[in-house]
DNA sequence: GGATGTGAACGTGTTCACAGCA
DNA sequence: TGCTGTGAACACGTTCACATCC
């Protein structure tokens, strides 16, 4: 969803589009799950409704990666984790650091999906003095003073902020520096990166947002619902509307609930 | 990325592309950035720098609302706020309830993003009766015998799901059933809900894995980089892959990196 | 002049439907 | 027969480039 750039626009290699690469940790993870029930073999139905998309896109994604499974029967359980494995780059040990270590930054230090799927916390920064020393996770937590050492040293090459926003660019800027070159972001900032450097960005309150637009519409277009007046109905007493135009109000085409009328300067 | 599924197809109104949708937060975060300021108008330009889209784009997307906007001048920062916001539906209250409150549960209870936009955190639920009154981020934690009460006084129809993964399907069965309709879910399982219901997810190691697949590609690509041997980097004494193919080997079209020979059964 | 707003071109992703193979 | 693998059609999203209006 936010990737920095895509790297190169097609460097000839056979290109997986980005839409299955986001989709590949999901059959990874149904996968995993029939591994461990020891079922061998799966149907792309099957699998697709595990994992939650439909037969027909599983089955291309997996065409995309190589012809994979048993025309009659399905694919084989192991065999596929080996090759999403492989294809996702998890058959190799990825060390990475995680910056802030607040209640987010623990709780990532303690998720038990990194550790099963390649990555290793190599080391917990925090800024604050007083974290120093004190275990989060198992992980005694490191001063920022030393990031540049711990990135260079173990050759980490993927970072996460759990930062604050305010300090978020520049512990992005020092990571590059030393060395990182991908970064999964989870202030609500906009970290600007050079070329070569892959962000993603994980936005709680985004999403919520989302959900809240979808919402609204529910209750605006339900045959009996809610108080549902006219328009998208009449907002309860919440937020209050902060300005208007200034000028003229003709000419506004905003489809309905145009502007309460109120004024700034 | 995750809806589970579009409401209607195209209800007869205006309808907002959902990649719109998804970016409208964005332009709101820059935009109150800038009314803080006390900035009066933006062009596209600068604002779509300042929320990291490029301008057509932006535009486009400006013009799915309305012909808000001055041509030659910009766009007023307090307007477009306010008709972002309404669109998005923050103009109302949303009260949320956040079940489970481990440390990314208590995240999200102290995550400042949410009283800023609309959002009212309505109760925190866990269902460690230790936890039940103790207070996290000025909240008191309720028991989880009292979901569906909680839900239906406080008329909740946003949900957060920060559970483990084994019991978010039942949480969220309960959420439904109370009365909840969209639901934010962290835990890492697919979650099955009727129709009408909005599932959207945020998974932290799918993130990762995704950075991992990016990162392999620029090691193996790199003009004069790590340790590139022909294809993608010999992976270093890692993980083990995990089977083989069990009858032939012929005829399997795997690209490169076939597999290492071993076996299951 | 200098910005927005938008049709048209393009590219990406999804779905259909069926050929091809075990 | 039953499933995978995939071309072709379609839908969605992005970018271009310019007409339009302040």
């Amino acid at each position: 969803m936010a990737t920095g750039r895509t790297h190169r626009p097609a460097t000839r290699s056979r290109g997986i589009p980005e839409a299955t690469v986001a989709r590949l940790p999901l059959y990874l993870r149904a996968l995993t799950a029939l591994s461990e029930r020891s079922v061998p073999t799966v149907s792309s139905e099957e699998l697709a409704s595990a994992a939650g998309v439909n037969s027909a896109k599983l089955r291309k994604d997996f065409s995309y990666l190589g012809s994979y499974g048993t025309r009659g029967v399905g694919y084989d359980v192991e065999y596929l984790v080996y090759q999403i494995s492989r294809e996702l780059g998890l058959t190799q040990d990825w060390p990475v650091v995680i910056v802030g270590i607040g209640n987010l930054g623990a709780a990532l230090a303690g998720y038990g999906g990194f550790a099963s799927r390649g990555f290793r916390v190599a080391a917990l920064i925090d800024a604050d003095p007083a974290m120093t020393g004190k275990p989060v996770a198992g992980i005694p937590v490191q001063h920022s003073d030393d990031l540049e050492k711990i990135v260079s040293e173990d050759g980490v090459s993927i970072g996460v902020i759990a930062t604050p926003a305010g300090v978020a660019q520049q512990v992005c800027d020092r990571l590059v520096a030393a060395g990182v070159t991908s970064i999964l972001n989870f202030a609500p900032t906009v970290l600007s990166v050079p070329d070569g450097v892959d962000v993603r960005k994980v936005d709680l309150s985004i999403e919520l947002q989302i959900l809240a637009f979808h919402e609204q519409r529910k209750a605006g277009e339900e045959p009996g619902a809610e108080a549902a007046a006219g328009g998208p109905a009449g907002a309860p007493g919440a937020a209050v509307p902060p300005a208007a135009r200034s000028t003229e109000d003709t000419s506004r085409k905003g489809p309905d609930g145009d502007m309460p009328a109120v004024m700034p300067a």
